[in-house]
DNA sequence: AACGTTACCGGAAACGTTTACAATAATTAA
DNA sequence: TTAATTATTGTAAACGTTTCCGGTAACGTT
């Protein structure tokens, strides 16, 4: 492996005359300049950007933590960051927690070994320890997600988020208008804030609509397809007069969908069905799923840009993004005639 | 921050001894590695992987390029290949590339210079500078899919890939056994390797049954739902005689299908359809989508396990792993009848 | 008692850069 | 012409570790 060392030595010249070609800095002739970036091609010379790091107290990378690359919504929003972050120099470090505590401990301190010059992160809700690592780190972060209100009375965090409240809460008024009063709702799992930001947004439309909500027409799920079809067989068990359901994800709502269809439901006619994220699969005829849409590249671009932006200016006071959705109408709820 | 000459001088050792605490060295008492290892905690250090990356010219950092994370079979292969990765201690950084070449190249030469340990690549069709570059890294890599005979000529790097001539071959083969003679096939980009390889699949099926084949059968699109929409529509519209239609992908399967069932096409009775890649969406009740099944988690599992053998051992002579795939029986194709 | 061995520890070099500073050469101003 | 400035270069320290090497102390062996 050349070093710059090598480079000078060749050349006979001093090692800072490399850097400054290679930075071009100004204090240098241009045509010094240009034989040693002639002659750095040809010894064939790759700098080291560990040695750099190690100096200048800047490693160029942001450390990305995630639950899952696999599930649609994480890979959007993965894609939409590393799209920014890239442009702008640094590379990212990615890993997949499975909302594991344990494991999300590890990748955070990995990840401060490493000295990641930023951090975004989906954590699941913190515990006290995590907190802990949190306040000690003076990286600058950011949230994929809003803070509990134990996480925000002991942390000072910016986030980026959708208002998953207002979106559930405009998906369940959306199946009251049509004239539901038995509205299922398929939950997320139990410790994903977003879960149960939409639980409440779920629970409080009906409440502000008089509606009883009853414990029989919700089920706790998770987040994919297999899930969903569990879960809906559970809520139709446990209450055969529902005419609706909300499903908390689109992978939920496709999975009970599919499990509808197989049992002889008829969607819209039997039971109307309402998701949550609007992913691509969602709007392929067979589903035409009615769901609520949220942007999820745009998360990952505000995340990534909010970072780098507190990056670029550490006295920045942290900051709340709150994104909107949007109802989109299709093929899988009906007015209730009565 | 805190360095170990400051755990070093507040415990009145010297810096070797917190070393050797920090790295369970043998040449320490039990009783000051104890202690030391109190007061790293009580003096809340963390070490700097920067600087023992430098000094070790190790820096367990793996670098992972793909052409686009949200496509659900990279997205699946990336989980499966920083799993064994991040077990081993390795972290990962990772890249979309977009099948661009001067953002491969771009990324390629950062994780050079950022001194990965290793590369797990699935870059468009190499030119002669990026073959050149890649000549001249002494880093370990291992490519995503086979090479193509101009790169074996001039390359000498392990490989992973999934066995899609055969894949394809078969999927053909069992349409002709079906008794279908006009079959289409719905191609992925150009230059995907995968993509070709899965067109001469289904050639050289059709040419061992002479069945000739005809431009017009033959349409090659990209790889997502969008794109399998207008090619089927091109694809029909080139040649009503179709009874059949082989996607080299099944989002491309899916977009057609979905293109197919709109524009009043039954699926199977007017047209038989066959995917590749058994994507979970696949086997919904509705789409129920005959294909060939790839195992996406273990390339990723085995690409990063053959990566780790080489680094352990860079003597190892580079190796071509070939998986095999599966033909997954559904509803979408049937039984021609004359 | 003298020696060799072992266990443990500290000093200092090394990793490959950047950068503050000093030094020299070239240019301008007076 | 000389002093003062500017442009360009080199020297060396620094970044935070690991690790080689040498040294001391304790111990066992003869």
């Amino acid at each position: 492996m050349k070093t710059i060392k090598d480079i000078a030595k060749e050349l006979g010249v001093s090692v800072s005359t490399v850097s400054r070609a290679l930075n071009n800095h100004p204090d240098i002739k241009d045509e010094t300049k240009q034989k040693v970036l002639e002659g750095i091609k040809k010894l064939n010379y790759t700098p080291n950007a560990i040695a750099r790091s190690l100096i200048q107290k800047k490693s160029n990378m942001i450390g990305l933590m995630i639950p899952d690359i696999t599930d649609p919504f994480f890979s959007e929003v993965a894609l939409g960051a590393e799209e920014v972050l890239s442009d702008n120099g640094f590379q990212v470090v990615y890993s997949n927690t499975f909302l594991n505590i344990e494991k999300e401990k590890y990748c955070l301190s990995s990840m401060m070994e490493r000295k990641v010059d930023g951090l975004i992160l989906k954590p699941s809700p913190l515990d006290e320890e995590f907190i802990e690592m949190l306040n000690r780190i003076d990286i600058p972060v950011v949230f994929l997600r809003g803070l509990t209100s134990y996480e925000e009375s002991r942390l000072d965090i910016s986030t980026v988020d959708v208002n998953h409240y207002r979106g559930a809460y405009s998906a369940t008024q959306y199946l009251v208008d049509l004239g539901h009063r038995e509205i299922g709702f398929l939950g997320m799992s139990k410790n994903s804030s977003e879960g149960s930001e939409r639980l409440n947004g779920y629970l409080d439309c009906l409440r502000d609509h008089d509606i009883p909500s009853k414990e029989s027409n919700i089920v706790m799920a998770g987040s994919n397809i297999e899930q969903g079809k569990i879960a809906v067989a559970k809520l139709m068990s446990q209450n055969n007069q529902l005419t609706s359901i909300f499903a908390a994800n689109d992978l939920l709502a496709i999975g009970g969908f599919d499990w509808l269809v197989t049992n002889k439901y008829q969607v819209p006619e039997d039971i109307s069905l309402i998701g949550f994220d609007n992913l691509e699969f969602s709007s392929l005829s067979w589903i035409n799923l009615t769901t609520v849409d949220q942007p999820r590249k745009t998360i990952g671009n505000q995340a990534a840009k909010l970072l780098l932006d507190i990056i670029n200016d550490k006295s920045l006071e942290p900051k709340s993004i709150l994104l909107e959705t949007k109802l989109i109408e299709r093929n899988t709820c009906r007015r209730l005639l009565n």
